[in-house]
DNA sequence: ATCGAAATGTTACACTATAACAGAACCGTC
DNA sequence: GACGGTTCTGTTATAGTGTAACATTTCGAT
């Protein structure tokens, strides 16, 4: 929480009031969050919000790399290393969803990587976007 | 198309008449296809057909290794390698959402299979799937 | 104080996915 | 060829996820 102050801070950008507490939401939980559950959770305190607010503030947060989207569980967690550019590897436990974030590495270290906490790997998605030859500028 | 026939004779599987129509539509189609396009190919043949006839017959797909979800985009493609067990790694267009799949790589080989493509990697999504610790029998 | 940009409120809707149960087709055995 | 279990399909209804569009407010700088 206070490294996304800071980084905030720094590059002049507005962690307001809902935006903040989402990200605390995040923090507090101990799996992925739908953007139905940030919307409870956000609801918890008043006044009522709707959808658009809770997409709203995730749509920020993942953009300024403090969450990442895992788009398996159409869910968002709070960022283990908020301000360093990274492409972090997500393991999804598929019977508690929870979700632990492992630090940028190549795909061979993956396994590695799981095995070192215990974590057997099932089945993994590599996703790449960007821009095709046929689309290229 | 072939393939699919002999793997399905193979391993004793039904490649009943939706099936086979969805994997037609599939291997036909330019870009990935949504569940709900799927369902439009089904339904200009006849009769129509409801959501569920293109779910069950897109999982029995992905189930078997012929064709692959795509997270990113709630969308299927055909497998350009069935029958062989892989790991594959999309390359997604944001531009056309047409998706290139790559055969079973390392991570640091992605780089250069998108060069080769002359595809531009903008961002990767690495994710896993499993059981964590606590969950592990 | 004024103005433009950014953020939020609000309504309504589109898209994605599954539960639940009934019926039909398939496949082996007797 | 009639049973009987299994697998597949039909059907209805509903749950879950995400966004368009526009009005209103707030913010920060001239
Ligand atoms: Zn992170
Ligand atoms: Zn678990
Ligand atoms: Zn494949
Ligand atoms: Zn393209």
């Amino acid at each position: 929480m206070d490294a996304a102050e800071s980084l905030c801070a720094d590059r002049r950008l507005r962690l307001t009031p809902v935006r903040r507490r989402v990200l605390e939401l995040l923090l507090a939980a101990p799996k992925a969050q739908g953007a139905y559950d940030v919307l409870s959770g956000l609801n918890r305190d008043a006044p009522p919000r709707q959808p658009p607010a809770a997409y709203r503030a995730l749509d920020f947060l993942v953009a300024h790399g403090l969450a990442h989207r895992i788009e398996r569980l159409n869910a968002y967690v709070a960022c283990a290393s908020p301000g360093s550019t990274h492409r972090p590897a997500f393991l999804i436990c598929r019977a508690c969803d929870r979700v632990a974030e492992t630090p940028d590495l190549t795909p061979d270290r993956l396994k590695r990587e799981a095995d070192a906490q215990g974590f057997r790997i099932e089945a993994t998605v590599v996703e790449a976007v960007g821009l095709c030859p046929a689309c290229a500028p």
